[in-house]
Formats: structure tokens, C-alpha cells, sequence
RNA sequence: GGCCAGGUAGCUCAGUUGGUAGAGCAGAGGACUGAAAAUCCUUGUGUCGGCGGUUCAAUUCCGUCCCUGGCCA
């Protein structure tokens, strides 16, 4: 686990060419068709090197979500372990490594219509309105919630009316957690924050250079693409889209685009902090690949052991 | 050298008919159960370019100097 551009598919990499592995991607964007330059998704020379799991799984007008990962990578790992290799979980999207350590809670899966017909609710009256019809059906959720939170009002509103039920009961049932791994958690953590915007900034400055305007030009062609597309919110792509739309010129689309990255970092290292049994190594570090390759060869030695 | 427009938060700029100032972005902190690269919350004292003058009071008016950009020589 680590930020964006905190080098773990590098890393990643270095760790299959000294164990049998096969890595399961835990990225909500690179699970998109076609979205490559500006999801930093491994290349092809790479791929056909060590096997990846879990990229281009869905086309970018399709939406996706943490319980169908969850489902998707139990399944890659079963099939990897299978064939007697260790499947190597490699991502940014710490939501997903929850999901699939933890479970999730039995709920319904999203729904469109419903979720069209609290739209055209929010759009009539406004969040704030929605929230307050959420206070009456939920009123514990709704105490936790900002009367902005469009998405998690959306989604708790939804699966009351989908159940009859308030997600706070839902969520209170015990879950049934199925997971019979036993992960070795490693997080790639930057010891100078200042080093790695750097890194972000180059990032960024690559990808305009490797073609993302043209990517999407291409995938707007392609598909029926709408800028409220989950795929379409992704950083560096929504700021693209409106590049493309001309209500960003080239300095803006650079500035927004690197600033999005930025917070997306930030992010990451919010929830890393919080997750538990994870060794952290500084991502910056001169002998990093040497560091984790030892300390992940005797966590291995050690389950072996055992 | 002359004329004009500017010099206000790290950046881009508002604003104060004279009572020492506020947005966006950046930065920092936080929340998070089927969209998570999403969604949302909290957080702004800065010689208002320098020095004088007028005034009870100047970042605001006046003078002057410095700096930046444009036009004219």
C-alpha cells in the first residue's frame, strides 16, 4: 500500500522477480479499459511478464465498487494460490484493502433508478432538503452526516428505500467475514512530504507528455462518456475533461491537475495512518527494494514455520 | 527619459465613500461500509512596496522614492 507516486509498482515488480508471485491490482482507476497514461497502469511489456490481476476489468462507462472488488480479488487469489504462487495485493485504494480484509456489511448493491430518482430530489431542493428526508427514515446516519455529503446521504437514503431499513441497523448486524489469508502489510510511506509532491509534480508533467489529452479525446469518442462518470472523476481526467471543454488552459489544467494528485496523496496517508498491523518503509529510502525483499522473506519464512 | 496601469496571505486577486482586511487555489488536520483517484468537514495577522505629509485615525487621500508590466521617445 502506498500514495500515488510512492513507487510501489517498481517495487512490486522487484518482489516477483525474487518470489513466485502474481500481483492483484487494488486500484479503482486502473480498473478501467483504456484509461492508461493517466492511471499509471503497468505496461503491456511489463504485463506479459508477471501476470496483473484486476486492470482493465470494466469500460470506462461502467461503474464499479468496493464489494465487487472484494468479490474479484477473492477470486484472484484463490486461482493464484492455486497455482502454489502468493498473490502480491499492490494499490492506492485503501478502501478496497478494507473491504477485502474486513467484509463488508450485507447490503444491497447500487441501484439506478433509485439513485436518479434522490438525484432529481437533490437537484429540485437541494442536499440539505435530501438530508432532512434522511433524518426522518435514519435519523442516526443522518446525525453523522453533513448535510452536504451528497454521495453518503445518496447511498444511505438508497438502501433505505431498497430494504425498508436504516443502514444503521444494517451495519450494526455482525459481519461474516471471509478471508482465510494471512496478509504481510506493507505501506510505502514518504519520509519527506516536500520529495515526493516533487515526484507528483513530474508525474503529472509525464503523463500530459505521454498523451492523457489525447487518451481521452479518444475514450470520449469511443464511448458515450459524461463528466459525472465515476471513471471521469478521476485525477488528472477530470481536469482533462474540462481542459478539453476550454474552461481550463494549459497552465490551469496543469496546476488543478497536480493539486488533485496532491490531495489524493494525501488522502492515502490519512487512511494508511489508521490501518493496523502495517510495516511502514520510508518510499524515499536508497535500499528500499533490499529492505522489503528481507523483511518480507522472513515474515514468509516465518509462516512457514508455523 | 515621458505617459499609463499595477505593487494586499506561499500563488492569483477582491476590498476598505479614511476606523489596521477577505475569497479561490496551495499548505495543514479530520471523517469515511457497493462512485473511494469519490464525497464531505475544520483551519487565514498579512510591516495592505519604502519614506514623508494631511488627519483624532492612513492599507485607503496627497507628495516622493523603489519595483513590475505596457505604450511613447
Amino acid at each position: 500500500m502506498g500514495p500515488t507516486a510512492s513507487g510501489k509498482s517498481a517495487l512490486a515488480l522487484r518482489l516477483c522477480a525474487d518470489l513466485p508471485c502474481e500481483i492483484v491490482s487494488v486500484d479503482s482507476a486502473q480498473i478501467y479499459q483504456g484509461m492508461n497514461v493517466g492511471t499509471a497502469k503497468p505496461e503491456a511489456h511489463v504485463r506479459s511478464r508477471v501476470p496483473h490481476h484486476l486492470l482493465d476489468i470494466v469500460e470506462p462507462h461502467e461503474s464499479y465498487s468496493a464489494a465487487r472488488f472484494r468479490d474479484d480479488a477473492l477470486t484472484a487469489m484463490r486461482e493464484i494460490t492455486e497455482r502454489d504462487r502468493i498473490p502480491l495485493l499492490v494499490g492506492g485504494t485503501m478502501l478496497y484493502f478494507r473491504a477485502l480484509v474486513d467484509g463488508l456489511n450485507d447490503l444491497p448493491e447500487a441501484d439506478s433508478v433509485v439513485r436518479l430518482m434522490i438525484d432529481t430530489m437533490a437537484e429540485q431542493d437541494g442536499w440539505p432538503a435530501v438530508h432532512a428526508r434522511l433524518r426522518e427514515v435514519d435519523p442516526e446516519t443522518a446525525a453523522r452526516l453533513d448535510p452536504n455529503d451528497s454521495q453518503r446521504i445518496e447511498r444511505a437514503l438508497e438502501v433505505y428505500y431498497l430494504t425498508n431499513k436504516p443502514l444503521s441497523e444494517l451495519l450494526r448486524k455482525p459481519k461474516y467475514v471471509y478471508f482465510p489469508y494471512s496478509p504481510i502489510k506493507i505501506a510505502l510511506v514518504p519520509g519527506d512530504r516536500e520529495v515526493l509532491h516533487e515526484r507528483i509534480a513530474q508525474r503529472f508533467d509525464a503523463m500530459l507528455s505521454q498523451g492523457l489529452l489525447g487518451e481521452l479525446k479518444a475514450l470520449r469518442e469511443e464511448y458515450g462518456l459524461e463528466p459525472g462518470m465515476p471513471s471521469m472523476r478521476c485525477v488528472g481526467y477530470r481536469q482533462a475533461w474540462e481542459y478539453l471543454d476550454g474552461r481550463l488552459d494549459a497552465a490551469g489544467l496543469r496546476e488543478q491537475g497536480i493539486a488533485a494528485t496532491r490531495q489524493l496523496a494525501k488522502r492515502q496517508l490519512t487512511w494508511l495512518r489508521s490501518m493496523d498491523d502495517v510495516t511502514e518503509f520510508d518510499c524515499l529510502a536508497e535500499d528500499l527494494e533490499t529492505l522489503v525483499l528481507e523483511y518480507v522473506r522472513r515474515e514468509l519464512e516465518a509462516m512457514l514455520v508455523s
